[in-house]
DNA sequence: GACTCGGGTGTGCTCCGGACACTATGCCGG
DNA sequence: CCGGCATAGTGTCCGGAGCACACCCGAGTC
């Protein structure tokens, strides 16, 4: 089968940058290529796009073939169509954008017997591509959105204390925040539940667990509020 | 010449949102299509991507091509590829963001005899295929975006009074800001050069010109300087 | 020369953000 | 059992920014 067209036409590709938090350093996922161009070289999850599904669901389906991962978040991030990206020929691809709970979930071997696996961000292979350039990307988009939409919490574990919570936002934009100062402004847009617990096995005083209310985030949203840190 | 593809492929298009300011009102650049499919209807200027062109040349060329028009600003929106959005078949089309100095320019007929008109962004005829939610989507961005980048100065005339300057951000962000504080604040960042002349032909006190000072917001720029009102 | 229409200016209060250091609690090891 | 250690958890003060607010000015018109 083939299809046959009066005006050539690019390819059309998905490609996931998913971020995953692990204690203090921030990670992303890729897969080692096995295939020409880039053959053995580190790449971003992505693959085509079939022609009766929207984008998003592709960036969906193929980060979930390749590594079996369900991102608690997921957003387009920038489409890259610069027409030498790739030496296949004009290829563009949508770039998307993706946070997963990463004590949640174990990395399923790639079904196409590609590896998959997570590297600290400040110190990746060399990428197929313009992946660096669209992890660069990514980069900025999460320094910039993680302070005014609470998307952090889902890099987080469902439960968890300040000084996660409080580590993860030091970690991605890269400055030390204040305790007293950090606890004061997260607690008073009452957001988080407080929990009868405190976390286990710990060698000193367990601090307290809590979690994030995304009921009554939709319910402030509406009502004008708006996340900020 | 017709091309031939293992694999079915989209074909792609860029289309622009460019705004354009007019005293109290936000307008939007629209061309009336010439042809089936929504033939007759208004609909964002763009088209079909060229093979060796990268995507922001493409929106630049056609933009160019069916307004004469060439961008202060131009950006990338979003990707829009919903698999029924046309129905020709599956056709993605990359969104750019763009302003214009309205006062600058005079439409030029667009080439292939379509009409292309100003419309207020609040009060639009009915869109060809998705153009209602780009358009949306791309007000949302003017909206965010005005407020902490120095962009609403693409909309002015080279010299502007400051009064025009309050305007264009109550036009845009939808509110009222008090005169005093808004000036106080944009003098303060010390980004407008005060000229040596006035409004001409009003018949009230003339009002002072400033000039926007885009050498001195670069180096502000690098220093870490963030604008923001 | 009086009127009209926007232009242009300063102050005080409030609230928010940022700097800052000590006590509390639980585990561990001796 | 007691002391040490590691992290949890907490309140105050100060300065600057945001915001509300009202009057005189200058130019053109009639």
């Amino acid at each position: 089968m083939s299809y046959t067209y009066e005006y050539p036409r690019p390819s059309l590709t998905v490609d996931c940058v998913v971020f995953g938090l692990d204690d203090d350093d921030l990670k992303v996922l890729l897969i080692q290529r096995g295939v020409e161009p880039f053959e053995g070289r580190w790449a971003l999850p992505g693959g085509f796009v079939k022609m009766d599904e929207s984008l998003e669901a592709a960036a969906r389906r193929e980060l979930e073939e390749e590594s079996g991962l369900r991102p608690g978040h997921l957003e387009q991030l920038f489409t890259f169509g610069e027409p030498d990206r790739d030496p296949r020929g004009r290829v563009i691809t949508v770039a998307y954008f993706a946070l997963v709970k990463l004590s949640a979930h174990s990395l399923r071997a790639a079904t196409d017997a590609r590896e998959a696996a997570w590297f600290s961000v400040w110190d990746t292979p060399k990428l197929a591509f313009d992946h660096a350039d669209i992890l660069n990307t990514a980069l900025q988009r999460l320094k910039g959105k993680v302070r005014y939409q609470p998307i952090g919490f889902e890099l987080l574990p469902p439960k968890f204390t300040l000084t996660q919570l409080q580590r993860l936002y030091e970690v991605v934009l890269e400055r030390e925040l204040d305790k007293r100062n950090f606890r004061k402004k997260i607690l008073a847009m009452d957001l988080l539940e407080e929990l009868d617990e405190v976390e286990q096995d710990v060698s000193h005083r367990a601090a307290r667990l809590y979690r994030f209310d995304h009921k009554k985030y939709r319910q402030l949203e509406k009502a004008g509020f708006n996340f900020e840190l």
